[in-house]
DNA sequence: AGAAGGCGTTCAGGCGGCGTTCATGCCGGG
DNA sequence: CCCGGCATGAACGCCGCCTGAACGCCTTCT
């Protein structure tokens, strides 16, 4: 629900079931796909922080799906999956773009270590809707060249809000995401903080606004 | 003469030439070591874009290497070799904080094409930030013709701070590149030092500051 | 061997940021 | 028009952070 993204290609949907359960036993947020033009509607709808790609999809080369991403402006970190230990066809993974490149059969185990190791070359990129950022290493709002930090709780919420810019999101989750060791006593202190982000966002002086959906919740937009 | 440079840590000499010649001849500017002690020493001298480890040294487990680098504020991309092949061996190099391992026999463009696919994820880490230089060789904290001398863990720490400058550094990353070997008791020791090296910069009279971020770490700035 | 200094660690006291609650006023819906 | 949900400034207590000081260990010099 909170680990990093990643998108997994591969059409036999044997392989596919044990590599999905497999690394969300591990904690990562995963979605798959049985084809090349299904992975990239995913990645629209949910920018990937690692790509899983199997090289022999049946509508495309993975490599030809790895430069498609990279056009679209995907830069997270793409494993390949390939039957074809060929040195060739190795390179040439390397060169569409690709980060790493795994020979089948491989270990589970290897292909979560690799991941990890990618993931730790990759921090999630910075969650941006309107004019905002929320950038995740400096832990701060920047709208063009100013910036204001943020404290935890603060960032918690605001990162949540502008993920799912322009839909409303309940009270109920922005309370999970924010508050995740335990719940918290007065749903009053949920207001303060969003009293809080909006002083925030004033002072950068951004185009964006924390509307509130009387009885559901909030939305960033 | 002027591509990434990569640090080579092989004790066959035969090998290392073949490694050495042939990333030379890609373009890297390239220095080799025999064992673990003369590739920390040169990584001292000659700040590394990317490292290639040998698993097998004679004075040292690569891992152990990988570690000690880690710990010196290289941040480097790390690629093990090793004639060793078995699952475990692996996993543990990637836990050492390896990016890539490669098992002799391996194909030489392989390992250039996962170094080239390795440094356009890593952009070389600055030595030197705002208007600090930390020296490694005279571990000295310099602003213009002014210097400071470092204790070995301030060096430590503020290497890793300015080699990754602008971006918040979690304490307990700070923890573990300052003390290597194992944990201090309170976590207010790195308190101290922090306190030490704001000191050290005032006295500097530099622009730069360590900021803190509440929760979280430091940031040089 | 004794002296001296450098380095790492611990302690104590103080301060400020952060999360929480409260009080008061507003707005929207039934 | 009234009520319940929401808004927001203010205040407060706690925990994390800051820093000067002192102590013990180790190395080095005499």
């Amino acid at each position: 629900m909170s680990g990093p993204r990643i998108l997994v290609a591969e059409d036999d949907p044997e392989l596919r079931e044990v590599v999905l359960r497999g690394l969300r036993e591990e904690g990562f947020d995963v979605f798959g796909a049985a084809t090349a033009a299904r992975l990239l509607e995913l990645a629209e709808r949910h920018p990937p922080d690692g790509v899983v790609v199997d090289i022999g999809l049946p509508d495309a080369d993975g490599r030809d799906l790895c430069q498609s991403l990279r056009a679209r402006g995907v830069t997270a970190p793409v494993v390949f999956l390939t039957a074809r230990d060929a040195l060739p066809d190795r390179l040439a993974g390397f060169a569409a773009g690709g980060d790493d490149y795994l020979t089948k059969p491989f270990a589970f185990a290897e292909l979560v270590a690799r991941l990890h190791a990618l993931l730790r070359r990759s921090p999630p990129a910075p969650a941006a809707a309107a004019d905002i950022v929320v950038d995740p290493v400096t832990h701060a709002a920047q709208r063009g060249d100013r910036s204001t930090p943020l404290t935890p709780t603060e960032y918690r919420l605001l990162a949540l809000l502008v993920a799912r810019a322009g839909e409303a999101v309940r009270r109920r989750e922005l309370v999970q995401a924010g508050w995740p060791h335990g719940a918290i006593a007065h749903d009053n202190t949920l207001d303060v903080y969003i009293a809080r982000l909006r002083r925030k966002l004033r002072e950068l002086e951004s185009s964006a606004e924390l509307a509130t959906v009387h009885g559901v919740g909030y939305v960033f937009r």
